[in-house]
Parts: C-alpha cells; sequence; structure tokens
DNA sequence: CGTTACAATGACGCTAAGGTCAAGCTGGCT
DNA sequence: AGCCAGCTTGACCTTAGCGTCATTGTAACG
C-alpha cells in the first residue's frame, strides 16, 4: 500500500465489501478513487468516506442521505451557498441520529425486559423436563 | 373505533402508511388483521405490532429482522424449541442494536464537530460580506 | 512471448419494500 | 333501484443496492 493508496483489492479486504460495491459507489459520486492507467487507486479520503458510509448505512440511511453528510465533510472551501445546503443537510441527518437514539434507548430496554420474560419461560421448561 | 378494533383507514391515519403497506405488511405475516366480511380489522395486538415494525424500520433492520424480533413478543405459550429460536434470534437483534447505539453515539459526536466547523466557516462568510 | 491473474466496463438479473392501476364487492344514502 | 365511497384482490411497475456474468485490457512472471 505504498503512498498512501490502495488497489481495489485492499479496499474490499479492508472494508469487507466487494469490487463491486466499490465501483457502485464510485457511479454514485460517493468515492472518487485517482487513476493510474485504467485501474482505481483509493486515497485516505475514500477510506475515510467510505468507513462513513458503511456506518451510515447500518444506521438506516439510504445512500443519498449519506451523500449529504459527506457533502459537509467535504466541502473544502466553497461557494457559501453550498456549504449552507450541506450544512443544513447535515443538520437534518443528526437530528435524525439523535432522535434516533432515543428511540434506540428505549427499545433496547423493552427488548431486555421481553428477553427476561423469555428467559423465565424458558427455564420453566426445564423444570417441567427436569420433573417429568 | 368500536370495540377496540380499527379499520385500515383508521390505521394509516394513525400510522401514517398506506393501505397497501398494510396488506404487504399482512402478506408477509407481520400483521394479522381479523376479517369482518371481507373487510380487515386492526385490533390492538397489530397496533402493538405495526408501532415495532415501523421503530425497527428506522432503525435499518429489514422485515424479516423484525418478525425474529415480534416473534420473541409474540410466542404465547408454543413449543420449547419455537421459542428458543426466537430467543436467539432476538438477543441477536438486541446486540445489533447495542452495537449501533455506540456507533450512533460516536458519529453524533463527529458530526457535530464537523458542524462547528461549518458554522465557523459560514461565520467567516459573513466577515467578509461585511467586510465588502 | 505466452499464460496467469487481477482490473475494468457493460449489460442484465435479482431482492426488498412498497406504488400503481384495474376490476369487482358491499354497504349505505337518497 | 341507482349511485358513490371505501374495501379487496390481482397484476404489473418501480427504486435502491448491489450480484453475476461475459468480454476486454494490461501488467508481471517464467
Amino acid at each position: 500500500m505504498a503512498e498512501d493508496v490502495m488497489t481495489i483489492r485492499e479496499m474490499c479486504d479492508t472494508f469487507e465489501v466487494t469490487p463491486r460495491t466499490l465501483r457502485f459507489y464510485e457511479s454514485k459520486e460517493l468515492l472518487s478513487p485517482i487513476r493510474q492507467g485504467n485501474k482505481r487507486l483509493f486515497t485516505r479520503r475514500d477510506r475515510a468516506r467510505l468507513k462513513l458510509i458503511l456506518r451510515g448505512k447500518r444506521f438506516g440511511f439510504s445512500l443519498e442521505e449519506i451523500r449529504q453528510i459527506l457533502d459537509l465533510y467535504d466541502t473544502e472551501q466553497g461557494e457559501k451557498a453550498q456549504l449552507q445546503r450541506a450544512y443544513a443537510a447535515a443538520k437534518e441527518r443528526l437530528a435524525d441520529m439523535e432522535r434516533q437514539r432515543d428511540e434506540l434507548e428505549e427499545t433496547i430496554g423493552e427488548l431486555k425486559d421481553q428477553l427476561e420474560w423469555g428467559e423465565k419461560v424458558l427455564a420453566s421448561f426445564d423444570d417441567k423436563t427436569a420433573a417429568a
């Protein structure tokens, strides 16, 4: 992985995705590897973005929503209007995440209760088995 | 909404989904409304399940994964083996959620930092505008 | 220089989760 | 009886997000 860039194979092994996925993300402009001949070379920027993409996916965001977040991380010195849009969009995603975190916390609690109940019922099955 | 059941319209208005969605969930056995003639009537059980379904979706779970959780909430006195499977599946979903919560917490932090940076840059634009 | 080995492109396929008609009941109103 | 609103089923359509070839390129190795 000389020169701080990675081949598509190295990327795939590192992030456990397929080449198809990386090419697909590139086609959607989520990644923009440089080319050496016709081969793709992924930079640290691509790696950082991919990490965020995969995270976002786990949170249930669509690739389009994820792009909105990436745009904020990205907008190096640009138009003010563009940064404003990115800022607003990312702020909404943040609100989504905070809501999601709260709901998640609640749901985890409820599910834990339910699992406890399940444990008890399973234990009672053991009793019956032992008694028989 | 007499007798504690709701028509498909009432459900749609309450949960902001379309009839198609409710029928689709029924076809996937996530819901099981009773029938009066050929009309569907949704009980409190259906409502509770739908609430969990919509939550699960927001967390990025597939309908299939959600069914695994519902199965635990559901398995009223059944086969031991069935409950065990539901228990194991639900426990995995719980682990997913806890991982997700941790990642979410981290990501929220990072995004907040990034937003702060965005605010500063936007403020600097204002300075330039004021200076001009 | 031929073969092996990975890369790229293009095209088509597929699944999940619904959307969108079309056609036909049904239960009131009037 | 006639009509309309709302429900139902069935069939096909759509979008996102990749999977899976088939073909072609190219770089390195023996």
